[in-house]
DNA sequence: TATTTAGTACTAATTAATTCGTATGTCAAG
DNA sequence: CTTGACATACGAATTAATTAGTACTAAATA
């Protein structure tokens, strides 16, 4: 759901429309998620003519640096070094790699 | 639930204890749910006397792997890249700790 | 052997999450 | 004005997940 929020702001309509592409929902449906989200702090609205526009409530890069840590605090009791080892195997990176994504990083400080 | 399981093999008894500790639960509580995880295939049980003895189905590796996976697309659309970069970043890693993973992971190779 | 104990199977109750319907209000077009 | 389109609020129905109760069985033991 949160997803069909990288694209800024939104009406319940607009997401409504895009969820309907993939599979049948309805209208209150949508309602009802985005208004929990809102209540949950991940979104906030804004009266725009007659309907609300919900627009992210934190940056998304906090959110999704809460999801990681949530991540590995449940499956590694929190030490990202296991997760780490494992990407590096299962996508069979060499220093190569990770220097490039270090060099990325390091960049944009 | 599935921490539980990285002692090797477990009856629901030994879960069930070990559950105990932290919160109020029902045997048979444990027992439902060693059940499910059986009938998803995460477990295999074997009569060891009386009771059953759960071991995992799988190779903790792969169980992990999935899980990593998984989130991976549901989080990051299916790229690894991504992830990486939140983690080099929220973890301040630079190019030698990373040198150190693949050093790890290569000398187990 | 009768009774207690430790276990399973099966079902039921509870709680949480998801999905939707209905009532109602407002604005715009006719 | 009245009607239709589009929105929200609120509550209810549905479904899924979690938790637990009860009946029954086999082994251990008094």
């Amino acid at each position: 759901m949160k997803l069909v929020w990288q694209r800024g702001a939104a009406t319940v309509r607009d997401v409504y429309e895009v969820l309907l592409e993939r599979r049948k929902i309805a209208y209150t449906t949508v309602m009802t998620m985005m208004k929990i989200l809102e209540t949950k702090g991940y979104l906030k609205k804004r009266r725009q003519d007659r309907a609300f526009l919900y627009r992210p409530a934190h940056p998304k890069n906090q959110i999704i640096r809460g999801m990681i840590r949530e991540f590995i605090d449940r499956v590694f009791n929190g030490s990202a070094e296991p997760l780490l080892v494992h990407l590096v195997k299962s996508h069979h990176l060499r220093e190569r790699d990770l220097q490039k994504i270090v060099r990325m990083v390091e960049e944009s400080e």
